[in-house]
DNA sequence: CGGTTTTGACCCGCGC
DNA sequence: GCGCGGGTCAAAACCG
């Protein structure tokens, strides 16, 4: 690889050359000790791939007994701090599953609710997962689909206005609640699972917060245009399904939706810990569409696992038409 | 002996 | 300019 001689950086490497950030995000991924060592560690490509992937996060919460949820993957910590308001410690993991793997975890228990685990993932996985997280993420990857082109009909789609809030999408099975959030420089997607009755009376079958949903209602009046955010630009089966499923929601289509976001909610509700999977499918697939800028065949959605007629948005390696900016030379 | 967790220090953006 | 808060690294400690 072309090593990049190291012409005396000096600590102003660390956080200077506010130059080199205009084009990503500052302080996040390409941020490396002072020259005390390591000379130019990890290559262009990997930091690219990442800062393009990075504006993709999701947030799941659900009960969980376990400090992590886990979800065939590897996680190794490699910080914890204590949160302002909040009692316990956030938790901060790197998916050591392979070498490059950019995707992070922050895992945190709800300040009010100890038995709610807040788990935010980052990135996409530089490898393919397990066929078990395949399956289920794409699976789940209709679903998010669903979410994003946030089509859904004002009954079952709610959209809600809010500081935070740009869109917000109520799965009809009435489970699961997911909250997309653009607030931030990156969208947000927030599933709420914490409430998903698993039917044994642990929690109240009825809705989770009804102000909530009050509020989504109030907002969903106006017409919120979710996918320009993304990018309209979905994936091929995902995106197909989606708008096969929102356009005949008339007629019988609306069965086939019903059908498979059920489908994903069982499968949520009957396992938590596939919520991680769940969470890293979104992201992929989050990041991918907004990622993928011209282009053709932008995007990763490989099939790697084998499923017929789904979508596997978890592996996307590619991206490398973006130009670099290791230039400058 | 290797990998992981623990824990302090550091960096950086932001607000005052 | 300083302080605060969040996020990350890295050396040591720990464990298998």
């Amino acid at each position: 690889m072309p090593l990049p001689s190291f012409e005396h950086h000096g600590h102003h490497e660390r956080g200077g050359s506010p130059e080199a950030m205009q084009g990503w995000l500052p302080s996040k991924v390409p941020k490396f000790l002072p020259a005390a060592k390591g000379p130019e560690p990890p290559p262009p490509e990997a930091a690219a791939a990442a800062a393009t992937m990075r504006k993709a996060r999701v947030s799941v919460r659900a009960r969980s007994e376990a400090a992590m949820i886990s979800d065939g993957c590897q996680w190794r910590k490699y910080g914890q701090k204590m949160a302002k308001g909040n009692p316990c410690p956030r938790a901060y993991y790197r998916c050591t599953m392979a070498a490059g793997c950019p995707v992070r975890k922050q895992v945190q228990r709800c300040a009010e609710d100890r038995t709610v685990l807040i788990t935010t993932y980052e990135g996409n996985h530089n490898h393919p997962l397990p066929p078990a997280a395949m399956a289920m993420a794409s699976t789940t990857a209709a679903a998010a689909s669903m979410l994003l082109s946030g089509s859904m009909p004002s009954a079952d789609g709610l959209m809600a206005g809010g500081s935070n809030f740009l869109a917000r999408a109520v799965l009809p099975c009435s489970s699961s609640v997911a909250t997309i959030s653009a607030s931030a420089p990156f969208p947000t997607v927030t599933l709420d699972l914490t409430q998903t009755a698993p039917g044994q009376g642990a929690s109240p079958p009825r809705a989770p917060e009804p102000a909530q949903l009050q509020a989504a209602l109030a907002e969903a009046a106006r017409p919120v245009s979710l996918p320009q955010l993304f990018g309209q630009k979905l994936y091929d089966q995902s995106k197909l399904s989606a708008v096969q499923a929102v356009a005949g929601t008339n007629g019988d289509g609306g069965a086939q939706l019903a059908d498979t976001v059920n489908a994903a909610t069982a499968v949520i509700a009957s396992d938590p810990n596939f919520t991680a999977v769940l969470a890293a499918a979104l992201t992929s697939y989050i990041g991918s569409s907004s990622g993928s800028g011209s282009g053709s065949a932008g995007g990763g959605a490989t099939a790697a696992g084998g499923s017929s007629g789904t979508v596997q948005p978890l592996v996307s390696s590619g991206g490398d038409s973006c130009s670099r900016d290791d230039t400058t030379g």
